[in-house]
RNA sequence: UGGGGUAUGGCCAAGCGGUAAGGCACUAGUUUUUGGUACUGGUAUUCAGGGGUUCGAAUCCCUUUACCCCAUCCA
């Protein structure tokens, strides 16, 4: 149970721990202009859940800054999402529209900084301007005006003065940026629009980038977390807060990867599609991966909260398989629902040697689940079993009902078939069959063996129900529109069966189906008169009772040849260098290549190179260890010089220390800038060489790990990093690691 | 093409220089009056490719490749 903890809770550890926040607070700030999917559930149970890991909190904000597109409707779908998934909010629901006002000051300090500007260009002359991923945009020539003009005009534009699209704010950032996200983004626009929440108090609405952050900022919010589209975005959420001088405790923003499930779709733009084109029933139709689909559907709210915990937040794209959800579902569901008998396609036989009535108690629970309760079963001479499972001419290792295979009819009696009745078509639609009077269930003297038990129901009682059983909306795996839907993706069945005290008794609204699946009485269409159930989800099927199984081709795909690109060409002065390196000073190609290459690292080397003459060894540390402090610094940055460094080198060549240690100390220099020696004498780091120290410290690592030992000498060479690393760390990493391996493999043999 | 990201089994995903976690899927067996469940076992000589550093690299360095995001007055 030690789970290991995702990226976006380490760092809200870490946060918390140095002091950053006293309190985590995070906020889930959908735009209510459609209906939450499951990626919104795992959004929802990132933030609400990281809120109540930590002992914080966790806003529900509306990001209603576009009048045009959101609704009011949408809202209460979000709440009623969040509220299903079992989290609450505090006090009330947050709306950005509360904040224009403080929004709109803060535009007005922007401007007054000469940091935003009223620009007047076009919607197109804008685009034009920006420029393009490979070329710098230009500013407009209305980035010129003054401060007081801008005051001006954006009064005038909050007054209603203007048209829609004749002016909008800009901030006033750099329009050559190679982030186009920074080319003096816009922050307000002109838009004569109702808001559903605001009215029309307002003819400028902010943008989100303007909005999202000081809204975070506003309410106290320290972690905002959001999808991986908004990672250019993070640099003007750093600007407007650190223009406006909002600092400690101000909001962060980190992304993870939004969920996809194969054989779905989850962008808002295709689900309205869906929605709107009349392809589905609504946005609550069972096969929409939306959080009312599933809820019709039948799925728990633990069950779409067990599966984003098991998929797990991450920074990589990735298409999460159906199955996760389907298993979710089912493990959920398995230990809780009662087992009920419902024949989809019946099938009658008629049970000749049986006279009169009885009933059978059945208990709702199979053995393995601990939960009480049972009803009774009706049995007559006729009854209905499934058209699956009476097969007239059964493939081998088919289990139930044949013309020379007994069936038991489950919790009642083992039955013969007879006679098998066709139509003039051919198709079987009644079978003549015997039972076994001595074979009852739970007193069973007959001796027969049968290979299965199947589900049944009496045929003058049973019940007519309605079944919608619904598989995946979509054939492929990554849909692209409505040209893939799966046409067998909603089948109505119209007359199933099951047993009446389902429909009597109503033990609970879920329930197994016997050897079918897990279905829900619809909450919308169920009457008493007519009750309709949903198809939530299959029962797992091994792989022998699968039909013509959709059989993947297991892999074998030839290894994938990957075509190595060109280096580009070294200039002039590189390649002299490269020569030099690789002639003079016998540094091998790749190093003398890195070297050559970049400017910082080799003047670096050329340096230190002046002060000890041991071109190989610190060509090694400059190339690899150097050029990592260098990716991020300037050299006038580093904290350690050249010098230093051919002096930490001297240690090495004059065995005083190993080059692991070297690295250790290189980490503590590069933090603190202190001499290599100093590091070295003050943690008394210098090697340990002498096999009369190392050897008893090897006899004791390898006492404690008989089995290791054990595997090691059965083959497993592996083991050898192990040995050596416990040895190692026994001497807090001073022994000399070359003498430990040896000595190591040796002790071994 | 400039910038920002990401690559670990069929699908997710841990791992942060010292034995390649875990879940789903798949598979074999045991139990079973659900071809369900539960239980037990099997499944990466290898971490996108190639080099380098190191006694030791999925982890550090160099390099190549592939995929995703950014040029809405959407969020």
């Amino acid at each position: 149970m030690n789970k290991s903890k995702d990226f976006l809770r380490r760092i809200v550890e870490e946060d918390l721990k140095s002091g950053k926040y006293q309190e985590v607070v995070t906020r889930f700030p959908p735009e209510p202009n459609g209906f939450p999917h499951i990626g919104h559930a795992k959004s929802i149970t990132i933030n609400f859940g990281i809120a109540k890991d930590y002992q914080g909190h966790c806003n529900l904000r509306m990001d209603d800054t576009n009048p045009t597109t959101e609704d009011t409707k949408y809202v209460e779908a979000l709440k009623d999402a969040v509220q299903w998934l079992g989290f609450e909010w505090d006090e009330q629901v947050h709306f950005t529209s509360d904040y224009f006002p403080k929004l709109h000051d803060y535009a007005v300090e922007l401007i007054k900084m000469g940091k935003a500007y009223v620009d007047s260009l076009t919607e197109e002359e804008i685009r034009e301007y920006r420029g393009t991923v490979t070329e710098a945009g230009k500013r407009s020539k209305y980035g010129q005006r003054t401060v007081q003009e801008n005051l001006d005009l954006f009064e005038r534009m909050k007054n209603g003065e203007f048209k829609d699209g004749e002016h909008v704010l800009r901030a006033k950032i750099d329009m050559s940026s190679a982030n186009m996200k920074m080319r003096d983004p816009l922050l307000y626009r002109i838009r004569h629009a109702h808001h559903f929440r605001a009215g029309d108090a307002w003819s400028i609405y902010p943008m989100y980038d303007f909005a999202h952050c000081l809204s975070d900022y506003i309410e106290g919010v320290s972690h905002s977390i959001c999808t991986l589209e908004f990672e250019n975005n993070r640099d003007i959420y750093d600007w407007v807060l650190d223009t406006l001088g909002l600092v400690t405790p101000r909001p962060y923003q980190h992304e993870f990867a939004r969920l996809g499930i194969n054989y779905t779709v989850m962008s808002k733009r295709k689900l309205l599609e869906l929605v709107e084109g009349g392809v589905v029933s609504g946005w609550d139709d069972p096969r929409l991966p939306t959080i009312a689909g599933y809820k019709r559907r039948g799925y728990t709210p633990e069950s779409i909260l067990n599966f984003c915990d098991g998929i797990g937040i991450a920074k990589a794209n990735s298409m999460v398989d159906v199955a996760q959800l389907e298993f979710a579902i089912r493990d959920d569901l398995n230990p809780k629902v009662p087992r009920v008998m419902c024949v989809l396609n019946p099938l009658k036989i008629t049970i000749e040697n049986y006279e009169g009535v009885e009933e059978i108690d059945a208990p709702y629970y199979p053995h393995d689940v601990p939960k009480e309760g049972s009803r009774k079963l009706p049995f007559s001479k006729e009854i209905y079993i499934d058209q699956n499972d009476f097969d007239e001419n059964p493939p081998k290792g088919y289990f139930r009902l044949t013309p020379l295979q007994p069936v038991r009819l489950k919790y009642a009696y083992i039955i013969t078939c007879k006679e098998v009745i066709k139509d003039t078509n051919g198709n079987v639609v009644e079978i003549k069959a015997e039972y076994h009077a001595d074979s009852k269930s739970g007193s069973d003297t007959s001796g027969i063996k049968v290979k299965s038990a199947i589900q049944w129901v009496e045929a003058t009682q049973a019940k007519s129900v309605e079944v919608r059983v619904y598989d995946r909306l979509f054939k492929n795996e990554a849909p692209q529109g409505v040209e893939d839907i799966n046409p067998n993706s909603l089948k109505i069945i119209k007359n199933a069966l099951i047993e009446p005290a389902v429909i009597t008794q109503r033990p609970d609204v879920r329930f197994q189906f016997e050897r079918e699946g897990y279905f829900y009485a619809d909450p919308v269409d169920y009457t008493d008169e007519n009750p309709v159930f949903n198809k939530i989800v299959g029962l797992k099927e091994s792989s022998s009772k699968k039909k013509k199984a959709p059989q993947k081709t297991p892999k074998s795909e030839p290894k994938k040849v990957q075509i190595d690109g060109e280096v580009v060409a070294m200039s002039e002065e590189e390649q002299v260098l490269f020569d030099k390196y690789t002639n003079e000073l016998k540094l091998n190609f790749e190093v003398a290549n890195t070297l050559a290459r970049d400017k910082k690292l080799s003047d670096f080397y050329e340096e230190a190179l002046l002060t000890l003459n041991s071109p190989v060894n610190i060509a090694n540390i400059v190339t690899n260890d150097v050029a990592r402090a260098l990716k991020q610094k300037e050299t006038s940055e580093l904290k350690f010089s050249a010098k230093q460094i051919a002096e930490l080198i001297k240690m090495v060549d004059d065995e005083l220390i190993s080059s692991k240690i070297a690295k250790q100390v290189f980490e503590e220099m590069s933090k603190s800038g202190e001499n290599p020696t100093q590091i070295v004498e003050a943690k008394g780091l210098v090697q340990i060489s002498d096999p009369d120290v190392i050897l008893p410290i090897i006899d004791e690592i390898i006492a404690k790990n008989p089995d290791n030992v054990e595997k090691f000498r059965a083959g497993n060479r592996k083991l050898l990093g192990f040995f050596v690393g416990q040895v190692l760390k026994a001497t807090k990493g001073k022994g000399n690691p070359k003498v430990v391996n040896e000595l190591v493999s040796r002790e071994l043999q």
